[in-house]
DNA sequence: TTTAAAACATACATCCATGTATGTTTATTG
DNA sequence: CAATAAACATACATGGATGTATGTTTTAAA
């Protein structure tokens, strides 16, 4: 049943969009090939074609769902703003709102945040998956160090704290938003959440705003 | 075989103890109950004398140590204190302290906030154990509510954003510590993040502090 | 003191997921 | 227009986990 090479590739794809959806409900461990194969109509045949086993395709989404989404992130701090507390809460709260109506990336955030726990097979992932988060820790230390040293932002609020501080509430928001996106009123409660962290916590931090 | 009473409750802990262990290690799905036998140094009838299923152990477990978790936190709470923030503040570095020299603690909490993701045979759980959370956040909420009727405190912040920031904010911690509990510097990090939210966000909440 | 049952260990049957081997069709290349 | 190989589907072999059945020892009650 030799097919064309774009027939192909949608295969694949539709190997990986039915990966991600059933790995984001079922965990990964718990999910077969069978059941990815199934997803997307075809049999395990197809999936053992394009992939090696389950693990290959876990890393294939990270590089194409997970990874381009961090990248995102940061391509929103490279922007130039006139202000640094309102171009943080603009980040956020767009990067939650627009998760609604993107399925797939919510599925893939579900997945690596919620959804695998790096054991077992999964685990030589854990350390090259927490270097690429790294990267995004790295990028916010020294967004806020700039600010810092302007002395326009930040006076007396340790960077690396604040970036640490900064990622346990966004990903705190994200877990709990994730847990149940379809009751989740994030559209009201985006704005809340962020604007109680930069409203409040930072509204000092800022001399000559 | 048969064990004197002491010795079949005792043979009970062990599998428990070894349960939220390799739970803990390995996530729910990825734990036989093999493993849970070995590592008490019984065999797979033990086990099946003691509970039904691999369901039974996680919802023990449940019960004897993160429902006490969750109860404990709540009775800081009620004790009174001249400072809200203080208060909250305290408990919270607390509870983040204390959890470095309790590891089974430590791993009840890693079993049930990262480790166990709710599906197939878990999914029955997931309701149940958001209910017994939903306590929590609504003594919050009161907690909140109490001190902003006084006007002392929180005058223009709904404290059901307040609980539900404070809560991503804390699990969010959590969630980091627990990834790698043995390398973060809990003990330095915890005031400081927790400072950040509590000093900062909410300095100027209070009015007659 | 017997004896029934507790508290396990051992053995067995079953199922399910994986990996691989093989079969089949068809696109594509020379 | 062959013929090779791509792109799968199907079939088979294997191992590991589960659940249950049965065996064994020993406690504790009668």
């Amino acid at each position: 049943m030799k097919r064309t090479k774009e027939e192909a590739k949608k295969t694949r794809d539709d190997l990986l969009r039915s990966a991600v959806r059933i790995f984001s409900e079922k965990g990964v461990s718990r999910t077969t090939l069978n059941d990815i194969a199934k997803g997307a109509n075809v049999t395990r045949g197809a999936v053992y074609w394009h992939f090696e086993n389950k693990v290959e395709i876990f890393d294939a989404l990270h590089e194409r769902m997970y990874q381009p989404f961090l990248d995102s992130v940061l391509e929103g701090l490279k922007e130039e703003h006139s202000n640094p507390v309102e171009q943080l809460r603009e980040l956020w709260i767009k990067l939650l709102l627009d998760l609604e109506k993107d399925e797939p990336r919510r599925q893939a955030l579900t997945l690596f945040l919620r959804k695998c726990s790096y054991s077992g097979e999964l685990a030589p992932y854990k350390e090259q998956h927490r270097k690429k988060q790294e990267e995004g820790v790295r990028a916010f230390e020294a967004y806020f160090k700039k600010y810092k040293d302007t002395g326009r932002f930040l006076k007396d609020i340790d960077p690396q704290t604040m970036t640490e501080g900064m990622f346990c509430y966004m990903k705190g928001i994200l877990y709990q938003y994730l847990d149940e996106p379809d009751t989740y009123a994030i559209q009201t409660k985006a704005p809340e959440l962020v604007g109680l962290f930069f409203n409040c916590i930072l509204k000092d931090s800022i001399s000559s705003a």
